[in-house]
DNA sequence: TTATACTGCGATCAGCGTTCGCAGTATAAG
DNA sequence: CTTATACTGCGAACGCTGATCGCAGTATAA
């Protein structure tokens, strides 16, 4: 098997031989598991296998290395998205709200934040999420590669956003309380007034909700097409 | 040394015995210099070590943990921000240049894209950085964490539109041609008229540069604050 | 002068991703 | 029906990783 096909690209099953006791989907659902409860750091090609109940050089055969297992992965919890919701007349609610649901997807799954993007991560899930959102803007006057850029700073938005939500809920490890320290103090010493202010600003817990905004004036203002 | 002191509130070197040979800094460099030949994956403690003339475990006489390595690297490249010039009388043109020289370092090393943002790696220059993009932002009757917002979200935007260029000018990868296989495979089975209408659209080389309208539009939306 | 904190780093541990190659299975070919 | 061979599962092994232990020399504090 070439390295030069997309994993989502090749066939399941030769056609010869035993059928595969596995497919890619069941694999990638373990590897799921185990980044919910452990974060993207444990999922290793033997944890994974060990989750399954076989041996580690067993998964070579479904992908041709760890780094397929991960798009397996990133594409398999957008399954999660409900996508055959019809526009409404506002096509800005609507990709708002589309954008909601990906932050969910991310929320629930705080490990894609430590999946660097790239554009050959696309699995089928994956495009069919951008055909809805292409969907949503069908009738924009605009190229069509203005609504590519808006779907990937849109995408790159939700991340950011899921982000600071996941790192608001999840508990304080030492590092982040070092970090913390470090902060104080900086703000402490007098030499970033700017900073010390807008700290002292932001009280713990009183979450500015600016997601929604955000989405909107990205999306009219790259579109050039204003809300209606 | 404790986990719950970030790396760079740690003394460079003890009160008793012999000086250190080497500073945090130098490794960091020597780190850097790994990272933009072969990217963020070569840089091992051994390479780095091997580079610098000496053994694994003697970095951990600088650091605790190779995070906190990544950490040194992700600073240290802020270094070449010239974060001096006085504000004009346009913030939004300001953020917009700032966001640009920011771009421009993520460009010289595409390594800081595989990077996971964490709030934990907040070193003395990033904290510079802030606090000049909040000079930026100085006299803007908004809170301080509203103008705190805009900075994380540019930082996001800053990401996303490096990513999207040091793509375009990387050489295609066995990998990213498979996706790009691919998708023309999925845009040609005519599952996905709306995608397959939009590659269309988007000839090769014939880039948007929607960078600084976007930047834009988040901060004016943002802040609530019209371009003047 | 002595105690001891500090430094450098080899040796080692435990784990990782991946490949090789064996053996059994099931389909294609004759 | 028999044979060839593509296909599958996976143990063993390779080469690499991050990190710790502990020794020995150094330099400052007591």
């Amino acid at each position: 098997m070439s390295d030069s096909v997309a994993v989502w690209a090749r066939p399941e099953r030769g056609r010869r031989g035993p059928a595969p006791e596995r497919s890619r989907d069941q694999i990638a659902r373990a590897a799921i598991a185990i980044a919910d409860a452990d974060g993207l750091a444990a999922v290793s090609m033997r944890e994974v296998a060990a989750s399954l109940g076989t041996g580690p050089a067993s998964l070579y055969r479904y992908v041709r290395a760890r780094e397929d297992l991960l798009d397996l992965m990133a594409d398999a919890v957008l399954a999660e998205l409900e996508l055959s919701a019809a526009p409404s007349t506002d096509w800005v609610d609507d990709l708002v709200a589309l954008a909601g649901e990906v932050k969910a997807v991310h929320l629930r799954h705080p490990w894609l934040l430590d999946l660097p993007p790239q554009p050959s991560r696309l699995g089928p899930r994956a495009i069919d999420l951008i055909e809805h959102a292409l969907g949503l803007m069908r009738h924009l006057p605009v190229q069509g590669r203005v609504k590519l850029e808006v779907i990937g700073v849109v995408n790159s938005l939700v991340a950011q956003f899921a982000r600071h939500e996941t790192a608001a809920e999840a508990p304080v490890s030492d590092r982040q309380a070092a970090q913390t320290a470090y902060l104080g103090k900086v703000a402490a010493d007098g030499s970033h007034p700017l900073l010390a202010a807008a700290l002292a600003d932001t009280a713990p817990g009183d979450a500015l909700d600016v997601f929604e905004p955000t989405i909107r004036h990205v999306a009219m203002g790259l579109t050039g097409i204003a809300h209606r």
